[in-house]
DNA sequence: AGCTATTAATAAGC
DNA sequence: TGCTTATTAATAGCT
């Protein structure tokens, strides 16, 4: 549907590349909206590129997150991609409910997180350092269980009984939420921009 | 395009509406295709309809996966899905290649599941027993951890040391696990059929 | 980012 | 379910 056809093989010359992408892109957003309004169906949409931001599309909406991080790195090695690194989010509503089901379902839940209702973008930035404090215990608590394992015989006093019980306590809470997340990534859609910002 | 342009709502009638989404679905598959070979992109979809098929696709080829469990349960409650009702694997490659993948990024690799290179019937069959038995103790050792952390002080004998030295190895190997498969779940496309078989 | 010639997808019918 | 065709929709090449 041009005024050629086109060969199905890399467009080598990258401007083309890129403007195709962004054509095809737009097209392909409104293909895959299409069915779920008439089909009734969920359908969720995940586009890698070499760099860029991440889109977020649920078949309602479409949520922009810009990332961090190069795809390369998670199609290469992606267990060691810091989960911290994964994104920041640039949305409010749909993050925002993402995160609250995912804390609800896994038990963690903190209304401290939502107690500005009329400020949204005060909100957005509560929770994308919710995301970072998180990511990062996630790597600590993990590096402390991974000692721990090592000398189990280490506990000693109650403090550091109560120490390890609030450590494996939140590795508990974190495998629940790694747990919703990835339910969650089965269900709606990513969407990677092509754009070299 | 079509004989009469078509509003965008849903189609009431239950058999037009599983024709057009059979068609559309064909459609979207190739639009999906093309970027990626065009533009050199990583891409992935995801269509959940309410019953049916799995299917996995990753823009090099489109694999099948039976699933048991209805979409609507994940959509509603997703985090209680247990993950053992994810899906029943039909293919061989690529879900191997992803275990295999996930297992050694998680040094979760078990050369055992492997030894049968010549027979892919019999891998694929241990693989699949594979995802159960990790399910099944993923949500023992939760369990377990829970008990343990409402009562600390339990651990009385080198015994009982050593079996929650163990639980919570599993533990931290799920939960790398969980991430690797958190992280593929970003990488690749699955898509759900629509025929109630 | 906008325009149009052209190809591609598909709604209805068989 | 699969094929055909009239018609709409997407887009390649150009500005």
């Amino acid at each position: 549907m041009g005024r050629v056809k086109v060969q199905m093989k890399k467009i080598e010359n990258k401007t083309y590349r890129h403007i195709t992408f962004a054509k095809r892109k737009s097209g392909l957003v409104k293909k895959a909206y299409e069915p779920s309004t008439l089909c009734d169906v969920e359908l969720a949409l995940l586009i890698f590129s070499h760099a860029g931001k991440l889109f977020f599309f649920d078949a309602k909406k479409v949520l922009i997150l810009s990332s961090f991080f190069r795809i390369e790195d998670i199609s290469a090695r992606y267990i060691e991609l810091p989960a911290r690194r994964r994104g920041w989010v640039e949305n409010q509503e749909g993050i925002r409910h993402t995160i609250t089901q995912m804390s609800l379902e896994a038990g963690y839940y903190d209304c401290s997180i939502y107690r500005n209702d009329n400020d949204t973008e005060t909100q957005v930035k509560e929770i994308q350092n919710e995301i970072l404090v998180c990511s990062a215990q996630l790597e600590d608590v993990e590096r402390q269980l991974m000692l721990f394992l090592k000398n189990p015989g280490c506990v000693k006093s109650l403090n550091e009984a109560t120490y390890y019980e609030m450590m494996f306590e939140e590795t508990l809470k974190l495998v629940h939420l790694c747990k919703a997340r990835t339910l969650y990534n089965f269900t709606f859609l990513f969407f990677t921009d092509y754009l070299y910002k």
